[in-house]
DNA sequence: AATATATATGAGAATTTTTATCTAAATACG
DNA sequence: CGTATTTAGATAAAAATTCTCATATATATT
């Protein structure tokens, strides 16, 4: 019941590059000496943001990382599911999940607890964390 | 992002005992049986929950499980938590937790988002799943 | 007392997930 | 070309999870 270190350190460097100016880039090596994260391991995390969309990234010298769009455009939901996968409290939520007892009455309280959890995670965006 | 199975066998199987008249004993083979749960594993997490407070077994013959207190009065934060530990969505919202980045703004919004979830799994007893 | 029925407990095996590390390759810039 | 940087793949180490087994202990019934 608790996101990965791996999810953390994806929101840190996120939050690294929103607190700069826009579109302002940095490296990976910068990002993790900043924020206290083994560097290729964070390399493996922001190639994967960089796929989902959050980021983009440019190789070579002086190349680097910045923002896919503005801080108030990515909330912190799409970023722990990049790395976590979608979240999911049990099981049970999922869609083609067969339950062994038909009727059982906890399956919607699942459904509803997880739709709360989604939904404040969907409304945190990055523009909230700068300043 | 998940409970475990474990909490998930947990509640079944308290879940079993709601459904049974008060201070209705049922036996941990007979709940594994019917909730589709390995018999031996079921026993530790039985064991757990008896520790917890949660339930009253009894041991030899015509022994078997019953709750500790009526469905109203269990709710599922209890029963996940006496499984799987104190709910925590991200390692910075331990109270002893020292953040490398001083001031980070996303404390407290883990500690808002958890206290959410922990205060609906506390709402959520088990006399709503009865019937 | 003997027997059958239950839970309690400890060791540990198998599997999966998480957290990395290392190396080689691709790319971009000067 | 040479340097700086991301990308990708293999793999390894550690931790957590899931589950099994053997045995001990307690209780009720006969």
């Amino acid at each position: 019941m608790q996101i990965t270190r791996q999810a953390d350190y994806a929101i840190r460097a996120i939050m690294h590059l929103a607190q700069l100016g826009p579109a302002e880039k940095a490296s990976t090596s910068q990002i993790a000496e900043e924020k206290d994260i083994p560097l290729s391991f964070l390399a493996k995390i922001i190639a994967q943001l960089s796929v989902a969309g959050l980021l983009q990234t440019m190789r070579g010298a002086r190349g680097g990382v910045t923002l896919a769009r503005p801080p108030q455009e990515i909330n912190l939901l799409e970023v722990v599911e990049a790395i976590d996968g979608p979240i999911m409290l049990n099981e049970c939520v999922s869609d083609s999940y067969e339950c062994s007892q038909h009727g059982c009455p906890m399956r919607p309280i699942w459904q509803e607890t997880q739709a709360d959890l989604v939904n404040r995670l969907k409304s945190s965006t990055f523009d909230q964390f700068v300043n």
